[in-house]
DNA sequence: TTATAATAGTGATGTTTGTCACGCTCTAAT
DNA sequence: ATTAGAGCGTGACAAACATCACTATTATAA
């Protein structure tokens, strides 16, 4: 396991073995169930997760008892309300396991030490940070341009596997359509 | 207007006079007219922007001759075609002026030397980049959640000074919603 | 094994939003 | 001073999507 986040760091930084062993020490090594929580709404959220293996959904409880999925993290995905994580108020979505999932976190203390000690770690964290604003952003212009068909056939190219693995009605939530609309798409 | 920059920086981490001056030297200063162009779509973006005074527009145009507002920016906002700017790719978006506008602006070769050299900058980057991913989800979540009321009144209560510099149609194409839906809406 | 819940499809109907068309006002440029 | 265009509102109609109700199938757990 430990061998996965080493080659997740080693795409976009090059570590010594000192080096890897010093950052691993930052981070927890856990194993969740499918229905886990992660991360309660309202609640503190301690730490951001990467996901070695599994498949984890965020979520915002509307107070009209829906569910509207903001993310989907997946192996190698870094995920957390990361609002509440780094300006350390509640937690304003859900983190749940959509299936068994083995996890490193690390808590915004060890984050931020990390980052002072191990310049690398901090640009490998600038990197990650940057693409999740550029992937929000395509998200963001999915909805300004493309109608609920559109998204669907976009998210199928973008994440084939992942579909897969998701039951519709997520799926549908994660669009901003009903389940029954997403049932009815042509194609 | 270095002032400006200086105190923009020093609420996120302190630079003394030297350091600030060293910063400085890896931007250029430039003033832009209503209308004008800092970012061309399908053309290479050599530079983040930094706003010191006016109001910039991030369009997406689609292939049926709509435009998309993916984003403004006004004072002491960050700008640019971060996805090819970052991975030098063709910009997807434009970048233009809704007012004339004065900016700071940083090529990318000196946005890594800047970071590497001056780690305080490179986590001030790393703050903005975070913020900047928050600010992403958050309106995902708007489209996840809101109609188009919804969506308007969080608006006005987020950018109540925004509202009042632009034009509705383009606060239309922001909010995803045509400019007549816009006009109706009740409250 | 059996009961229960999760998942998925579909018809009927209503609401929201988009599109096209038109008119009115105000500004900016000639 | 006159004109062209930007900005804004609104009516009529069409399209997209949500909601409610019902059914069927497949997992899951007692």
């Amino acid at each position: 396991m430990k061998e996965k986040l080493k080659e997740h760091l080693n795409k976009k930084i090059s570590l010594t073995d000192e080096e890897f062993s010093f950052v691993l020490s930052h981070f927890s090594f856990e194993k969740h169930k499918k229905n886990d929580f992660l991360i309660y709404q309202g609640e503190n959220v301690s730490h951001c997760y990467y996901v070695v293996h599994g498949l984890l959904k965020l979520v915002y409880n509307d107070g009209n008892g829906k569910q509207h999925i903001v993310s989907f993290a997946m192996e190698d995905w870094w995920e957390s309300d990361f609002s509440a994580y780094f300006m350390k108020n509640k937690a304003k979505m859900t983190l749940q396991c959509i299936e068994d999932t083995i996890t490193f976190s690390i808590s915004l203390k060890n984050y931020h030490k990390l980052s002072a000690e191990l310049p690398k770690m901090q640009s490998f964290f600038l990197e990650k940070s940057n693409s999740g604003y550029i992937a929000s952003q395509n998200r963001i212009l999915s909805f300004l341009t493309s109608n609920a068909t559109e998204r669907y056939n976009q998210l199928l190219k973008q994440y084939p596997l992942l579909i897969q693995r998701v039951p519709k009605s997520l799926l549908a939530s994660y669009l901003g359509v009903s389940r029954e609309t997403l049932s009815r798409l042509s194609s």
